[in-house]
DNA sequence: TTTACACTCGACACAGTGTTGATCACTGCC
DNA sequence: GGCAGTGATCAACACTGTGTCGAGTGTAAA
């Protein structure tokens, strides 16, 4: 009633000298493996069996590494979110001079090269909204972007390159990326996209943010 | 090899005369199980079971009815948005003197009471990505708001009350619309919004939506 | 060489799906 | 009133997938 225990470790936790760690390869495997599976077929039409076999262990083995197929999911979304994160102030601090609209327009980019890179993943995760341990990956993800946009905002309106639009600047940030996710998600769904597909749908949506925000800026 | 076979009904045609109707009141009895199921619980914990003893039937009778649970599924959004569809232009045409914000914000509005009536349905949609017809179903709705938003905008820009921002109308009215289901659904699953939390995110959709749309008027 | 633990998997219990075949019920016709 | 024909129903089955248990095997340190 009073200890809201932490989830207990499925590996028994490594001994005080950790003799051995085939482990951490499993586990890297079985991440491997669903990654590989999601190129090709929806998360739901994914078994735990599959995902074991492409790791090239059995059903029970994968238990002994993850409680569940989600868990197998999780990691692997944290991995992978791992991997892309540049976090978008260190974008837009590499290039200092650039323009609200470029800056806008970078940061934009740098997310459309995610899912590029790592589609089926991201695909997976937003397909997987009932999963809510996914979820909550997926929305502190959405947030990191939602509260850096929000600064943003702040800055362009106190130095007057942006009209105070009379919207709170955390709804508006967090309105826009969600519109952001929810056009890339449709537009990667839709099928790999070209490059000039790419770039007409990234003047789309930086337009769109720009404008919303209210930026004053000529260019 | 050739012959498309179109999906052949499930249950047996009805003879040249209709003996009995009993079947219809099933059909809506098993909707209606789901409809209420859906309240308390995503579509993924529902089992064919639930849905069929909530009917007042065993399992094997709801799949005299229906094929797959999937196939209840899209039956019901199909019932539901037939309920809800004031297609948008006839909204507009019911208040000719409106501003073009008001326009916008009557038809946010009408969106968002879909939203507290049948969230539960609309919900489950969203979430139901991976079902191709669910899909299907969802993507027109989605697409017969964006077509009239298209349409919105060249009058607009037309007449002078929309600068022409330089994108194509139709990639506008996409983007915003899946801006606004996203953000919709996202309110609503958070739990249930007040009136003042409703008027809020309304403010916000709103505004983003004139804004990108670049329309002139003061108000 | 013994002990301890990382690791593995065959076999099980269980839950859910979709199908089959037997059966009952209603209606219309002779 | 009896008897077809079809609508409607469900017990029982076959199958797929999940997660667990317990009996192992291999390795490294005591």
């Amino acid at each position: 009633m009073s200890t809201p225990t932490p989830p207990p470790p499925r590996r028994a936790a490594r001994g005080t000298r950790a003799p051995y760690e085939r482990g951490d390869q499993r586990e890297a495997q079985i991440l491997d493996s669903l990654d590989e599976l999601l190129r090709t077929t929806p998360l739901t039409g994914i078994s735990v069996d599959h995902i074991a076999k492409g790791a090239g262990i059995s059903r029970p083995t994968l238990y002994f590494y993850y409680r569940s197929r989600s868990e197998v999911f999780v990691a692997l979304l944290r991995r992978t979110l791992a991997e892309l994160s540049t976090p978008p102030q260190d974008l837009v601090d590499a290039a200092p001079e650039l323009t609200p609209r470029a800056e806008i327009a970078a940061l934009l980019r740098h997310v459309l090269r995610s899912w590029q890179d790592h589609g089926a993943v991201l695909r997976a995760v937003v397909e997987a909204a009932d999963d809510p341990a996914a979820d909550a990956v997926w929305r502190q993800a959405m947030e990191a972007y939602a509260h850096f946009l929000e600064g943003w905002i702040e800055r362009h309106r106190a130095q007057g390159t942006a009209v105070d639009t009379g919207d709170d600047p955390a709804d508006l940030a967090a309105a826009l990326t969600w519109m952001v996710e929810r056009n890339n998600y449709r537009r990667f769904r839709a099928g790999t996209p070209t490059g000039a597909e790419i770039d007409r749908h990234l003047d789309t949506l930086t337009g769109i943010v720009l404008r919303a925000i209210g930026i004053t800026d000529p260019a």
